[in-house]
RNA sequence: GGCCCGGUCGCCUAGCGGUCUAGGGCGCUUCCCUUUCAAGGAAGAGGUCAGGGGUUCGAAUCCCCUCCGGGCUACCA
C-alpha cells in the first residue's frame, strides 16, 4: 500500500489541497501503508520561492507525516520532479519508439493561430495533428536540430474507462481526447507524463486526488497502456468550493494554511472541519480528532458532490477544540498570540476564564489586555448605566472602592458577596453595578467574569482604576 | 461550444426501494441559566429531496429527459 501527496510548489499550502492530503493520509495510515510526498514542479514558470517550506510547515503543524519525500529521501529519490528529468525524457522517447507518441514541431504561434481560427469557426479547439504523420525517420532527424515537443498519439476510436472509488464508472470516447503534449520543448514533462511515470515507478498503489483531475484520466490511461502498465485504482475527491460554488481560491479570502495558523485556528479544528467536507461517518458524531478519524474514516463514505467552505462552521469547531484543551496546553498555544512582556503567571490565572469565550487564539489578547496595561482608554459615559447619571455612578464607584478595599484576601469568592450586597444597598441591579466596575477596570463592556477579573488584576490596581474612573466622571463630559 | 462530474433546509450533511409526518450539526429566532459576553440547557423557524416523466403496491432512493451548477478543454498543475 503506497499513496502519495503531490503538491505543486506554486504558492502557499492551500487549505483545499490539505483535505485531499488528509484523506490520503488517513487511507494509508489505516492500512499501515507508506506515504510519499512528491513535489510536482514541472512548470518552471509558476514556481514560487519558499513554497516547499510552506508545504512542510503546514503539514507538520497539522500533524500529517509521511515516509518518503524530498527531505526524507527514500528508495525512489529524488522526490522532486525537476530533478528527475532524464527519467521522463527516456520514457517519452520510449513512447515515440513504440509509436504511441510523436514529435511535434509546431510553434506556439501556429498553435495560437490555429486555435483562433477554430474558435472563429465555432469548432472544437484542439491540436490538428499537423505533425502526426511526418515519417518517423524524418521526424527523428528534425528533432535533433529543431525545437519540438512530444505529443501523445491518441487513437481515433475506443473507449477508456475507470472504476473510480468515489464516482463509480466513468468513461470517455478516445475521439474526444486531444493529442496531449507529454514532453515540453524545454525538456520538462507535462503533468500528464510525469504523474504516470512517477506513480508507476514509485509503485503507487492508489491514486487519490482532487476532482479537477478526472478529465485527464483518459490521457493517463493511454500512457499506461502504451507502456503496458496497469493503472492503479483511483479516487477523485470532490472539491472544496468557495461560497459562490466555484473552486475555493484566494478571492474567497485566505486559503493558505499558514494564514489560519496566524489567525488563531487550532490544527485539530481545521482537520476536524475539513474532514467533514465531503465525508460523513453516517452517524451523528462530528467531533473527531486525527486518531478518531483514523478509526472511523472510510473512503466508501466519501461523497461525490463538492462542498462549500463555511467559516462559521470552522469557528464553531475551533471553539470546541479550544474548550477541550487543558489550561496548561491552552496557555502554551496562546504563547505566539500574546506579547512577550505579559506576565505568564497572570496569563495562566486568567485563561480558565476566557477559555470558553474564545473563537480563535487570536481573540484572547484583546479580552485580557487590561491585566497587563493601564492603557485602557474609554469614554466616561460608558461607565454610567442606562437609567442612572454621573453623580450616582460616581457615588456607586466610590462605595465599590471602599468595599473592595476592605476585602482580604482579594479573591473572587469574597468579592462576590460583598458586591452583591453593595448592589442592593445602592439600589442598582448587579448587572449595572458590575457593568460600571467592569468598564472602570477593563475599559470594555464585555470580558471575563468580573469577580475573577478583579482577583487576577489585584486589589491595588483595581482600586486605582476605579479611582481613575471616579476622576473621569468628575471631570465632566468628555 | 465539446467532454466529464455534480444537484437533500442559507451552509456541512444522514439517507442507499417501505422504519421519512426527510434525521443531525453550523448559522438564525425565542426561552432558561447568569455579574457582561460566551459556554451550557430547552424550544422553534427553515426542505414541493432541482423540475418533469416513467418503473414499482410503494421512490429522496432505480431509469429517462430537461434545467441549473462546477471541472477540464495550455508546451499550468
Amino acid at each position: 500500500m503506497r499513496v502519495r501527496f503531490a503538491p505543486s510548489p506554486t504558492g502557499a499550502l492551500h487549505i483545499g489541497s490539505v483535505r485531499t492530503i488528509l484523506y490520503n493520509y488517513l487511507f494509508a495510515r489505516q492500512r499501515e501503508g507508506t506515504l510519499i510526498l512528491r513535489v510536482e514542479d514541472t512548470d518552471q514558470d509558476r514556481l514560487v520561492a519558499g513554497a516547499i517550506d510552506s508545504i512542510y510547515d503546514g503539514l507538520h503543524w497539522l500533524g500529517i507525516t509521511w515516509h518518503e519525500g524530498p527531505q526524507e529521501g527514500g528508495p525512489h529519490a529524488p522526490y522532486v520532479q525537476s530533478e528527475r528529468l532524464p527519467l521522463y525524457q527516456k520514457h517519452a522517447q520510449e513512447l515515440v519508439d513504440k509509436g504511441a507518441a510523436y514529435y511535434c514541431f509546431c510553434s506556439k504561434e501556429r498553435l495560437a493561430v490555429l486555435r483562433a481560427e477554430q474558435e472563429a469557426r465555432h469548432e472544437i479547439t484542439r491540436y490538428d495533428r499537423h505533425c502526426r504523420n511526418i515519417p518517423a525517420a524524418e521526424a527523428a532527424e528534425r528533432a535533433k536540430v529543431e525545437s519540438h515537443v512530444i505529443r501523445q498519439k491518441v487513437p481515433d476510436e475506443g473507449t477508456l474507462a475507470i472504476e473510480d472509488l468515489v464516482h463509480g464508472r466513468i468513461e470517455w470516447q478516445a475521439n474526444t481526447i486531444e493529442d496531449q503534449v507529454l514532453l515540453k520543448s524545454d525538456g520538462f514533462p507535462t503533468y500528464h507524463l510525469a504523474v504516470v511515470v512517477d506513480d508507476h515507478v514509485m509503485e503507487i498503489s492508489h491514486i487519490m486526488r482532487g476532482e479537477e483531475w478526472v478529465a485527464s484520466v483518459p490521457k493517463h490511461l493511454l500512457i499506461y497502456s502504451a507502456f503496458g502498465w496497469d493503472a492503479p485504482p483511483m479516487a477523485h475527491f470532490p472539491s472544496v468550493l468557495g461560497p459562490d460554488g466555484k473552486k475555493l481560491s484566494k478571492r474567497h479570502g485566505s486559503t493558505a494554511v499558514s494564514q489560519f495558523r496566524e489567525d488563531g485556528y487550532l490544527p485539530e479544528a481545521l482537520i476536524n472541519y475539513l474532514a467533514l467536507i465531503g465525508w460523513s461517518p453516517g452517524t451523528e458524531e462530528e467531533i473527531f480528532s486525527m486518531d478518531d478519524l483514523m478509526r472511523v474514516w472510510k473512503i466508501e463514505q466519501v461523497q461525490s458532490a463538492g462542498g462549500k467552505w463555511d467559516k462559521d462552521r470552522l469557528d464553531y469547531f475551533n471553539g470546541v477544540w479550544i474548550r477541550k484543551l487543558s489550561v496548561d496546553e491552552l496557555v502554551r498555544r496562546l504563547e505566539p498570540f500574546v506579547p512577550a512582556e505579559w506576565d505568564r503567571e497572570v496569563l495562566k490565572r486568567i485563561v480558565p476564564h476566557i477559555q470558553e469565550r474564545m473563537k480563535t487564539l487570536k481573540d484572547a489578547a484583546e479580552q485580557i489586555r487590561f491585566l497587563f496595561t493601564d492603557d485602557i482608554g474609554y469614554e466616561s459615559n460608558l461607565l454610567i448605566p442606562k437609567k442612572s447619571d454621573r453623580i450616582s455612578t460616581a457615588e456607586a464607584l466610590a462605595r465599590s472602592r471602599a468595599v473592595l478595599g476592605g476585602i482580604e484576601p482579594f479573591t473572587a469568592d469574597l468579592i462576590r458577596p460583598m458586591l452583591e450586597t453593595l448592589a442592593e444597598q445602592v439600589g442598582w441591579s448587579r448587572k449595572d453595578l458590575n457593568g460600571a466596575i467592569r468598564m472602570a477596570i477593563t475599559g470594555r463592556q464585555v470580558g471575563p467574569p468580573l469577580y475573577e477579573s478583579l482577583e487576577v488584576l489585584g486589589k491595588e490596581k483595581s482600586l486605582r482604576r476605579i479611582e481613575m474612573a471616579q476622576e473621569l466622571l468628575a471631570g465632566g463630559r468628555d
